[in-house]
DNA sequence: CTGTTAGCGCATTCAG
DNA sequence: CTGAATGCGCTAACAG
């Protein structure tokens, strides 16, 4: 049982094969109302799907995306990734999602072989560490679009947080002091986790605080409970603490209930990214969540408008997203 | 600047195409040393990449499987898709991600486009309405592989958990009655749910308890609270509970906090599948774990067993993967 | 070791 | 309205 090609199609019907091929672009004008019977019956016996690959050989367009995310599994990518599919999907586009793992090496490899496959777009979570090759799909116009991070220096526009803003809110929703932020590895510079601190100085400065650079601090996942435990044990403890992501607040979560910090009397809590446990800890924690359907709306929009009109509408490179604060019980103001 | 064909490569090296295709294939024993390098200083100038869906065309296979998942957003898709992805790397085939959102006309749909798209084999956790199809697939001798469901009389392969075992395991944790177990929707019929409700009715008959079937609840998730009132309503409210899944656990931890209901004094709890929160909880949650990483690995290993020689080795239709029994305080035994 | 030839399945002229 | 011819980019015999 082999796959039926268009020739089998006509030769079933008895017509030629590019009468087929008319009737499977819908281009019903040029044909008797018998022949499209008779094509259509022939298609259903035979089992026919047209060749996708052969049609997108010919039509140089895959209808289909790269997508590289850098942990599937961290709950930001696997938002984005839900949202990127419904935009996706109404187009008819598909996407092949690859994972970097934040792995440079990854990362390149992972775009040749999406661009072998001639792909008509990327939506990339850059390490950023791939500047060359990004200046290169750049320059060979091949539409892509990055999230939740920012390469300086490229006119590649990307989706993110107002990270600035995320970091205002935070420390407003304080009435403590001091403060601590933590965040995770900043190997690679990786955009919110820089802003993020950064967001985090600027707010104290702006409020006259002093800047204590041993309340703001960054590490691999298993370090935390160890940055942690350096935290509490400074001369001042912080009284407030801001867990840039998920794994954070994870880690954040453990640790208080490990040693029985009380919330938000010993230390009040403010975490970037709602997830599902914010809102039945004890404490419900306030929540700085990341509107990540609009963002992959954003994302995906911009990348049609590129492969559609073959260039971005705006001559713009930042696409900055208002966080949103859930007011929750970790904190008191 | 156009993409360069393997035409172009041949004539900046000045040798022929099929040279030029050998060296791509690493057939390098049939060249000169001094053409090699040649080539390879043509595919350096041009920015050369081969075209993988000519290739694909011409050797009908693309490396790429379609997965289907019935919602990405659910924790345990998540999983799989994060192994599946690792193993399908290691091969270097890619996936294609759709969702079919647990309705049987989108699955359908995905199916069909997968198919004409020549994907190499599907991965899909089945909405089970799409009977015909499945066994059209099986027919055309297409690899495909089900997941977390189990779809009788059709020679496709499941790997799923064991359910019933996992329910063994849920009720003989609890040292009070009665129990009561919760899952989501059973419009589908969808196998993990059903299971578990009768792995959850034999467990108790086991143990010459009364199966009461005011105590085995299903619902969408949003009428789960509708249902928790009621179970806390009946004259005898249950002392144990079994959430069957991510979904029922978040909405009973949600419930549980708002009626202030005492863990495990109260009401002792189990839920199926590890969430980030189980551990840090107050009470931690009892937890049976699903062993996706291994699960990934076997549907991966399945198909690759058919697309690489033809047929599965085992005429085996159940591959049933041991729950993990995570002890934690939520229960008291 | 290298070049020629003939498709893979489809879409697109361009004559009939 | 239909059919023959051509090519998308690559691979795979088969000669040389």
């Amino acid at each position: 049982m082999k796959k039926a090609t268009i020739a089998d199609v006509a030769k079933h019907a008895n017509v030629s094969k590019s009468t087929v091929s008319q009737y499977l672009n819908k281009r019903y004008e040029y044909m008797g109302e018998e022949t499209r019977k008779k094509i259509a019956e022939a298609i259903q016996e035979l089992h026919y799907r047209p060749n996708f690959m052969a049609r997108s050989l010919k039509q140089q367009s895959t209808f289909t995306i790269g997508v590289i995310v850098a942990n599937i599994i961290h709950s930001f990518s696997t938002k984005i990734i839900n949202g990127l599919e419904a935009e996706f999907d109404k187009k008819g586009f598909h996407m092949i999602i690859c994972n970097s793992a934040d792995e440079p090496s990854k990362e390149k490899k992972h775009i040749e072989t999406l661009l072998e496959r001639q792909v008509d777009g990327f939506v990339i979570f850059p390490t950023g560490k791939n500047e060359a090759l990004y200046r290169t799909l750049t320059m060979q116009n091949i539409p892509i679009v990055f999230i939740d991070r920012f390469i300086e220096k490229l006119e590649i526009p990307s989706v993110l947080l107002d990270n600035m803003k995320a970091m205002e809110m935070a420390v407003s929703s304080f009435n403590v002091h001091p403060l601590a932020v933590v965040t995770t590895s900043l190997d690679l510079q990786i955009t919110p986790r820089v802003e993020r601190l950064e967001g985090f100085r600027l707010a104290l400065q702006k409020r006259n605080m002093e800047v204590l650079e041993e309340y703001i601090r960054h590490g691999e996942t298993k370090e935390l409970p160890q940055i942690f435990d350096e935290l509490f044990s400074l001369a001042t403890p912080p009284k407030g603490m801001i867990a840039t992501n998920d794994r954070v607040s994870q880690e954040l979560m453990l640790y208080v209930k490990k040693h029985q910090i009380r919330v938000p009397d010993d230390l009040q809590i403010v975490v970037i990214d709602e997830m599902p446990y914010t809102e039945f800890m004890t404490p419900p924690l306030t929540t700085i969540e990341q509107p990540s359907d609009l963002m992959a709306k954003q994302a995906a929009a911009l990348l049609f408008e590129k492969i559609e009109m073959g260039t971005f509408k705006e001559m713009k490179n930042l696409y900055r997203f208002e966080p949103i604060f859930l007011k929750r019980d970790s904190t008191l103001l």
